[in-house]
DNA sequence: TTTAAAATATGATTTTACTCATATTTTCAT
DNA sequence: ATGAAAATATGAGTAAAATCATATTTTAAA
């Protein structure tokens, strides 16, 4: 049995406050904050927001992975990431459209807190540090989504899934008998999701890195062997 | 011989204001970035930055087409988009990175507005507005931008040439003879390298299109006759 | 604990799109 | 105006990935 770390209950331990746009607020600025969110927790498969819906506000993710996804016009859903603790969720959207472009389902058990749209206008309005951090983020947010996009265009399935290991190496990748465990539990479906490819393809040539000695699995759980051979498979340059 | 209209010299006639972040300025606001913007006309084929080089600042579209491009790891150029009339480039470099992701090259004479990164920093930072209106386009960007993700991990060929059909017949139709021009001219290698595929296959499925009488073809340039269709095809609910 | 459902895995076949080849047309520089 | 280069076009062969089929393993529910 582990003993589990306690799930802050102020935004000034929260692990949002580091990565996300509240960082260089005041103390007195973060406990007002405090005061204005609302907490919440979600079971595994529980929706934060549904696309489509009106947007309300702002979610930070204080603990637990959420995956947020958007569903095809063919039926099919497609996975445009999954937020983990600190992330920010549907900033993007209650500044652009009134309706939400995806959905937010919970992965695991999760504990969230949820900021009122008109408290973050007000916020962005009155302190410049936070429409700086606002800005900052949706300009790397872009960034991530147009290497994305040039990703998707030059790529085969095979460089997509060495970059897609190598990101969810960084984004939920931790030491692990001195290999790098994902820890994140995805179906396959979910990585095939992820970059755009059947679930057949994806298990196939993740076959094919197990072969090669790239990965190893125990279990659901996937470990990176050769981050450095993962680079020269998705072309990243070192 | 055309009367060709005049480029406006100031900020408060140029056709980037009503598109652009500096919308809500007052005149006198208007007329002090007028004063602090630097005009450059560029030839077509120059570029006004290259993928790789540290960020300047903010350049403003008044007039022409530009093409806004990545080199892949393959070597092979991938067209991000094309930025036109009113159309501000580098916002995101500036506020994420200190590098350009991409270049930007003119597609044809063209004339633009260079403002520098720290009248910009400061002004975002002393005009809510202008901040607000970044944000709320930084937003807009990364919605776009999602969607590109979506289409080209869900749809083939076929559809995302349809879809590229339509968003081109957004940002660069006219009206001509009852039929929507597509007014840009752009070679089947850089159509083809907007949606991530090779340019036989892109001409490939133009001739089917041509064939099925939705589109035509005067010379270079591109003719929509069956809108309704496109979206049919491209999978776009109406 | 047993059983049904879901997820993983692998093979066979088909489809889609890429590559290579080559012909024709257009564009551009001299 | 003319020739070279670039762009467009189309065919043939190949490669990549999707789909369909089915077996095995894992998970979760009764």
């Amino acid at each position: 049995m582990t003993v589990k770390s306690p799930i802050p209950r102020e935004c000034e331990q929260c692990s949002s406050k580091a990565k996300g746009i509240f960082c260089n607020l005041t103390s007195p600025e973060l406990q007002d904050l405090s005061s204005h969110k609302v907490e919440n927790t979600y079971k595994k498969g529980q929706n934060l927001f549904i696309e489509g819906n009106p947007t309300y506000g702002l979610y930070c993710v204080s603990h637990g992975n959420i995956k947020i996804s958007r569903m095809g016009e063919n039926g099919k859903e497609s996975i445009v990431r999954i937020a983990t603790d600190g992330d920010v969720i549907g900033h993007r959207s209650i500044f652009s459209e009134s309706n939400y472009s995806a959905t937010a389902t919970a992965m695991e058990d999760t504990h969230v807190c949820f900021i009122d749209k008109k408290y973050i206008m007000d916020m962005v309005r009155d302190k410049p540090s936070v429409a700086n951090r606002l800005i900052e983020k949706l300009s790397k947010d872009l960034g991530a989504s147009e290497r994305k996009v040039a990703s998707f265009s030059s790529k085969n399935v095979r460089e997509k899934l060495a970059e897609l290991l190598l990101l969810l190496n960084e984004s939920h990748g931790i030491d692990e008998e001195g290999l790098r465990k994902i820890n994140l539990k995805l179906t396959r479906e979910e990585m095939a999701s992820l970059i755009g490819t059947a679930t057949e393809t994806l298990i196939r040539i993740l076959s094919e890195f197990k072969e090669d000695d790239v990965i190893e699995q125990k279990g659901k759980t996937l470990f990176l062997k050769n981050t450095d051979e993962l680079m020269a498979i998705a072309n990243i340059p070192m």
